[in-house]
DNA sequence: TGAATAACCATTGACGCCCATAAAAACCCA
DNA sequence: TGGGTTTTTATGGGCGTCAATGGTTATTCA
């Protein structure tokens, strides 16, 4: 059985049905990198889960063709994102000053145990035992669109989890200004 | 018993698999290095250590075959990078003052014991015995990615290592201000 | 000539890659 | 608008390949 399908394409690679110049909607620059929706998937026998199509369409065309995954410190879950991502990262860290304890931390603390999940020729990734078990996930994993990255959670402590924190929002009121195009 | 298995093709020498133009991902400037994750490999009774693969990936194209290593100063661990990212560490020292303390220091400390240790035929190296020793290592390498570099640690000494450096980044609540990708 | 080093095979298990299937969307056309 | 057709996805499984590792032979240098 299938989860649910294609719901909201995530924006980007936007899958262009026919002709549709699409492809490269980046003549330069980074594209728009979107993960939205949820998607339950199966784990096989083999540790293989399918990365939903529409956030591979938003990984399309990206260096490195697969997702780089690492555990959440806050949450048992797995943190999901696209290479791009990780390479702005590295820069950023980059600029910190040499052998410096901040940088030595950060570094240790998130390339470390980043791991590079290739994609087979079906669009799967297979979960590396270790994040898995952090993550409690054994027979179905759960994507999680959050903007520009995403989460991996075992779907029952997701549900739970989910509902922790609209009660949170509720209670606290977050808020949020919404950024303009072009700050 | 395998560590862990090539997660992927590090970015840039990304091993392409069939056909794929691939080879050279850089149209213009450096190709992205990236090493993420952590694979810990054995070391043989020659003091052989096979370089992840995916690490080997990451340096492929570079003038020199093989890594870089100098001791961590700062850690009980071997430091290792591309010939590459020595070459723009010597620019980045050379505009350091003349005959400045700090430029000599760096100068002696990095460059004075940096040994170029090339791949054999299986992609592994040696490591040299000072080293292995600083470090601690004697059975098994654990080899960290750090984005633009990576480390050899000995696999318990680098949990623990870890485990602190997680602590600091908590308490401190280090951040970093993700690089935008166009600026 | 002996010891250390480098180059050369051999093994094995994990993983990449391929093919097959079913079901659900998307598509098309009357 | 609805039914039939085509495409894409998600999922299973088999098999070939490569990476990690160990050992053996050739080569170099003291």
């Amino acid at each position: 059985m299938h989860s649910q399908r294609g719901t909201a394409a995530a924006i980007g690679g936007g899958t262009p049905r026919k002709g549709e110049a699409g492809e490269h909607s980046s003549v330069l620059g980074a594209k728009v990198v979107l993960f939205l929706s949820t998607f339950i998937n199966k784990v096989d026998r083999k540790g293989r889960v399918s990365v939903p199509a529409p956030f591979r369409a938003a990984l399309a065309g990206q260096v490195f063709n697969g997702i780089v995954a690492f555990r959440s410190y806050r949450q048992a879950a797995i943190e999901g994102c696209g290479i791009d991502r990780m390479a702005r990262l590295s820069d950023s860290i980059d600029e910190l000053e040499l052998f410096s304890e901040a940088r030595d931390d950060l570094a240790s603390t998130i390339f470390a145990d980043a791991h590079q999940l290739p994609f087979d020729g079906e669009g799967r990734v297979i979960l590396p035992p270790l994040l898995a078990e952090h993550a409690g996930i054994t027979e179905m994993a759960a994507f999680i669109g959050r903007g520009a990255t995403f989460q991996i959670w075992e779907p029952d402590a997701f549900a739970t989890h989910q509902q922790e924190a609209r009660a949170r929002t509720r209670a606290h009121g977050a808020t949020l200004r919404l950024r303009r195009p072009d700050e």
